[in-house]
DNA sequence: AAGGTAAGGTAACACACCTTACCTTATGAG
DNA sequence: CTCATAAGGTAAGGTGTGTTACCTTACCTT
């Protein structure tokens, strides 16, 4: 479809003035905007061509139908956003430092406004969207929570921390960051977090993972404060 | 406005031949079921009308318009099952003891169909419907947060747990029950939970709320595995 | 430079939907 | 039994929206 453009050249093809590409990229922006603002079934196509300018008919030409739209809104943003959970994190170092890391890049990710509106968007569309559902969860949480499993595994092999069930920590984990921190900010109760909120939090939940609050009398001898 | 009916009678009213209560209550249900599946903006009011029966009328009649009875569910709803947060947990129990009592209340309570919709339509239209999100949060999960903060508050006085910030940990701690599992069933993955999960997942939070993971070269001396 | 090709814009179609005016019917009072 | 009253149903108004047919315009090829 998009090699058709290209008649029977190999030059690259630039017709008018926006290329295709910055075209397409304009029109998600826009779309970002108002699907991430308002859900899908509330907006409208007429909505987001008053954003990015131009007739709906590049809306058609380019992506079909409203719902393809929204698919390939959703598919680019998880892909692009959540990539950065990729980082080859050195699994050599002390496990407090790879959790305070993953920590602190997970909830600087979650908190971004796209992210946000990506979130609520696929939340409410779960229904109508069970690919796109099923595709986020892989792209993002679920592929978190499989990377911390092995990273939990992995200090378990080296005696750093007791046998537990790596899969039930790592969700636990993952769910201390996405907490009623996240829960506001998709709310729209308070905005997102700053840096150093973002720091204060992660250290705060690597802690309670790693020594949990230090209740003297609970299931082991007790110890000194 | 319901006094109005009783024109100048003490008899119980009882016109047509269901109540005027039965009446609201089953529009509520219908439309439980059409906006917590497809959301408000893509509900109809004849979806809801055909699951109640009977017209349109009797819904603007008793509600007004379509937002004021999506604001009327979600507030009946939020009241109704987050009531159930409001046990009168007994703080003289052990900490361990009514921490695994409010996780296993809180995730039977979050991982309901009912509230899963109401989660979902209220993250959706958090834009629209501010007030609804500050209410929703401020009966459920922010509740929840302040109780939880003060039993941590108790413990700590009576020197069960260290000093932490309290507010932060019942965050965390809740989080850890609205974790991976919950985002889950929200986007339609997985089935809701049953008792027996309900009770492991509950007391695997617990444990690593209270004791971590037990890293044993972590930020104190060592101790043995 | 001319022409063919494809992108871009206009406008209309068809449909779904919220809302309400108007009529019908059931109900309790006298 | 009759009537006033209010609830219930019908259907239409008016608007917004996804989608597409048709025309215009810019660009690349030759």
């Amino acid at each position: 479809m998009e090699a058709n453009r290209v008649v029977n050249s190999d030059h690259p093809v630039r017709r008018r003035r926006t290329t295709p590409e910055q075209k397409r990229a304009d029109i998600l922006d826009a779309a970002a905007v108002v699907f991430f603002e308002r859900g899908f079934a509330a907006s409208s196509i007429d909505m987001i061509i008053e954003r990015v300018g131009g007739s709906k008919r590049a809306i058609y030409k380019e992506f079909g139908n409203k719902e393809a739209l929204f698919a390939a809104l959703v598919t680019e943003i998880a892909d692009g956003a959540l990539a950065a959970l990729d980082t080859p994190d050195s699994k050599s170092a002390a496990l407090d430092t790879v959790l305070t890391r993953f920590a602190r890049s997970l909830l600087t990710i979650y908190t971004t406004p796209k992210l946000i509106g990506l979130y609520r968007a696929v939340v409410t569309e779960a229904v109508r969207f069970p690919d796109l559902a099923s595709a986020f969860f892989d792209k993002g949480p679920g592929r978190a929570a499989t990377r911390l499993e092995g990273i939990l595994d992995a200090a378990r092999a080296r005696g750093e921390i007791k046998a537990i069930d790596a899969k039930l920590a790592a969700d636990h984990f993952i769910g201390m960051l996405r907490d009623n921190l996240h829960l506001q900010v998709v709310l729209c109760l308070r905005p997102p977090p700053d840096t150093a909120e973002i720091e204060a939090r992660a250290a705060a939940a690597v802690t309670i993972f790693l020594t949990g609050i230090e209740a003297p009398g609970h299931q082991k001898g007790k110890r000194a404060r």
